[in-house]
RNA sequence: CGGAGUGUGGCUCAGUCUGGUAGAGCACCGCGUUCGGGACGCGGGGGUCGCAGGUUCGAAUCCUGCCACUCCGACCA
């Protein structure tokens, strides 16, 4: 992409409602647009890094062998009375009504409607087990939105639901889904790490959250650092394999957020030296909850004894909005964002100090062109900014590297490759430079 | 939803107390000089002062109602 024909409007200044620096960067960068309370429009620059997030989730469901499929962001509310959460859930729930008078509800969550399509297909346990997904757009209606994109009230999530035939099964896929968000999160460059959790409006007894450590995290985290040792499994794991190992040694330690903490258990179980008190941003959530929504909406199968039974069922969500802001929380220094390398919207910035200067613009576009070739998603800068705002906006858009282009080195041969995670800066011939990127 | 605030050009804000017909910086447009870490000069464009009503000769400013947004708290991917 070449800068001067892209729509990147940063700004110098930070608007007064941003307050933790995930939406102040954001904001800055020129990703996000506020259109009201908690809902936003997601310029190119964050869209870029809204899917690739979303990509990288997808590539792991699949991996773990869950079926992708699209779910209506609009349900009937006739779907939520048959599980009796109409009700239950408050006023959170955005609901609706259409011109015949019939009453909708801009869905929180799919459960219901997962079931409804289950149940309409699925008969025999020989069709088990099924995980089906989707990632799309979700309304709860926050009391109070913040945060940015973190707490927002319409926001992109991945949802996952397992259908097995009994616990043990339903217990398999339950370790499918944990082990896919290890890799998932780590893929991301983040730390995040399974706590064991309250289950809340969705129900079960079976339930850990995925926290990311952030300085700025919403909520106090108590754990032994030990698991932070821990190593993600490769791209090579066996999905049909027993992963219970897996799931015991991330779940061995201690790890609770505040407030189901229990200090006596704490010390109990850990060393005084392994003791970590940090803070963290919840991006992901699993349940198990058996035939909470089976029975009642009658999703059953025929087992092979000829006996019908209620369904064993998961669910599995992941805050794909929530995590480019958890991203940027878990990486930024004073100066903007520092993207993890897969999920930079742009793989390089390539900055023409001198658009118009027959030899730094013909240097550029080679570098362009070769970067593009190979794959790099290079972005040019190419506008007639001055040198100190090029530099200051590739700081904050925090590309993983910039490949700067201007006259007085180039005269000598050289351009200069900056990291951005660590500053290194280095003189290199181009031809140097671009091999360089291309490993 | 309880408490506290804020709405003035694209952004950050002054002006409101004490009413007299709207400003600054940044951004934007033109010309020129510049150009390796957010340049400078000159000229220029852009605002129903959140909305509605009221008081007044006159309202950004005072009064009433409404709306939006932000912050603290309780609730949550």
């Amino acid at each position: 992409m070449r800068l001067s024909r892209y729509f990147l409007p940063v700004l110098k200044q930070t608007p007064a409602e941003a307050q933790i620096p995930s939406h102040r960067l954001m904001m800055r960068a020129g990703m996000l647009r506020q259109e009201a309370a908690g809902i936003y429009a997601w310029l190119p620059l964050g869209h870029r890094v809204l899917r690739k997030i979303e990509a990288i989730v997808r590539e792991e469901m699949d991996r773990a062998g869950a079926i992708e499929l699209l779910m209506p962001t609009l349900q009937l509310a006739d779907l939520w009375r048959e599980s009796g959460r109409y009700d239950d859930y408050g006023a959170e729930m955005l609901r609706i009504t259409d011109r015949h008078d019939r009453e909708l509800l801009f869905g929180p969550t799919n459960e219901e409607m997962i079931t409804e399509i289950f149940r309409a297909y699925v008969h025999s346990y020989k069709d088990l087990p099924k995980n089906l997904y989707h990632i799309q757009w979700k309304f709860r209606d926050e009391l109070r939105p913040r945060f940015g994109v973190m707490r927002g009230r319409e926001f992109l999530m991945k949802d996952a639901y397992s259908f097995d035939l009994d616990e043990q099964g339903g217990r398999a896929s339950y370790n499918r889904m944990f082990v896919a968000y290890l890799r998932a999160f780590s893929r991301m460059g983040l730390k995040a790490i399974p706590m064991k959790a309250e289950s809340g409006p969705i129900g079960g007894e079976l339930s850990h959250e995925f926290i990311v450590l952030a300085n700025t995290g919403e909520s106090a985290v108590h754990l032994d650092r030990r698991i932070l040792e821990l190593e993600v499994p490769g791209e090579d794991l066996d999905y049909e394999g027993d992963l219970s190992s897996v799931v015991a040694a991330w779940t061995g330690y201690y790890a609770a957020t505040e407030d189901v903490h229990d200090p006596a258990r704490y010390e109990r179980e850990t060393a005084a030296v392994d003791r970590m008190t940090a803070r963290g941003i919840e991006v992901g959530q699993t349940f198990f909850f058996g035939d909470k929504y089976s029975k009642p909406m009658k999703a059953t199968v025929t087992g092979p004894d000829g006996a019908e039974r209620a369904v064993q069922m998961g669910s599995y969500g992941v805050g794909v909005s929530r995590l480019v802001g958890a991203v940027i929380e878990a990486s930024h220094d004073e100066d903007g964002i520092v993207w993890p390398a897969p999920v930079a919207p742009f793989g390089v910035g390539i900055v023409n100090l001198r658009p118009g200067d027959a030899a730094v613009d013909r240097a550029c576009e080679h570098a362009y062109q070769a970067l593009t070739r190979a794959g790099l998603e290079p972005l040019l800068d190419d506008t007639d900014e001055r040198p100190g705002g090029k530099f200051a906006t590739m700081d904050l858009i925090g590309l993983p590297w910039q490949l700067i282009i201007g006259p007085r080195a180039l005269a000598e041969g050289k351009v200069e490759l900056k990291r951005r995670a660590d500053g290194e800066r280095r003189s290199l011939t181009l031809a140097e430079a671009l091999e360089r990127l291309s490993q």
